[in-house]
DNA sequence: GTGGCATCTTGTCAATGGCAAGATAAGATC
DNA sequence: GATCTTATCTTGCCATTGACAAGATGCCAC
């Protein structure tokens, strides 16, 4: 990272990713632009190209950062209930991540260091399951899935702004909570 | 809604807001093209901003409908997880409406028929948990708050394809097996 | 030092959303 | 039935965007 910026930006790649995020807390993945988030970062309209492809690309590597935080995360949880609470203070804290996360359509799939990653937030989410677990498979898949579901659900309807006022304007609080409900 | 053409279409409104459903389908509510809609239904490019004023507007008209449909499936509902089952069935069958439902940076929220279709949906989702609730209402908030996460999570996953193959291809079972991991 | 390569810029094109102004049809009023 | 009003739809236009091509710049290995 050059402070004079001369012909090379130094670390373009890295500058853009956090000014993506920037652009994504303030509009929303949809209203990203790739013209933007180049004039953010002091740069011409067609520099990000070169890291990144195109808009899919530069959304992939923020979807691929955003996996191993959350995995790095649900790591650190000492049981499934930390685990739970982690995800949903991961959903509200790394908004833009979370959000390009799980829309696929905005980038691509096949992406190995996206795989990969993905992969190894399923399994902290696992092994967080398998605290808890008996000895029956089929009842830790659906141990598994029902954790996941509550917590992404919470999690996604909180970034909508879709729950009602009562709920109060302490995620963690609030997650904590609706969760026990499950695991309790 | 008439057969041939005149100058008139007819009924755009209605036809646009299909051709919407069926786009969003195909590519998600972030690749929808005003432009695409009017040559999906035969008329010029600006047709479709006199009847929502402009992109906002449309997926304001859409978000409408999702809701009201979603509360006649709530409705419907003998029990909470019927309404949870119910719940990830329109999620599925309607995916469209669903998408745009939930990401309130697509439309108007201070839109008053918006407000009135989520004022249904809310009640019908409240009446279903107050079948199983206690006289705490603090436990029936949660209790609500827990069964919409649920529901709301499983399917979501379910649309981004976050799921395991494992879970298999129907999601009404899947839901249905998850969903009593809390009901029961 | 010099050639190769990564990095960044300038220029361009088609597509889009949105606005303005005009054309057409349908209905209301007399 | 004639005319006025309004709703509906079209044509034309402009700024913005994503993507591509070609060229400029500077770092680094040899």
């Amino acid at each position: 990272m050059t402070s004079v910026r001369g012909y090379h930006h130094g670390d373009l790649r890295r500058t853009l990713l956090a000014a993506a995020v920037e652009a994504i807390d303030e509009a929303g993945p949809t209203a990203l632009s790739l013209r933007d988030l180049a004039r953010r970062a002091g740069v011409s309209h067609a520099a990000p190209a070169h890291h990144f492809g195109d808009k899919a690309g530069l959304l992939t590597a923020l979807a691929a950062e955003g996996f191993d935080r959350l995995a790095e995360a649900l790591e650190a949880a000492d049981d499934l209930l930390a685990a739970g609470v982690a995800y949903v203070d991961f959903a509200v804290r790394h908004r833009a991540h979370f959000e390009v996360m799980f829309r696929p359509e905005l980038y691509r799939v096949d992406d190995a260091d996206l795989i990969a990653a993905r992969g190894r937030s399923g399994a902290a989410l696992r092994s967080g399951v398998a605290t808890l677990s008996t000895d029956d498979d089929a009842d830790t898949d659906t141990d598994a899935l029902a954790a996941w579901s509550i917590a992404h659900g919470f999690a996604t309807l909180w970034l909508a702004g879709a729950l009602p006022d009562r709920v109060g304007a302490d995620p963690h609080d609030a997650a904590r909570t609706v969760l026990r409900r499950l695991f309790g």
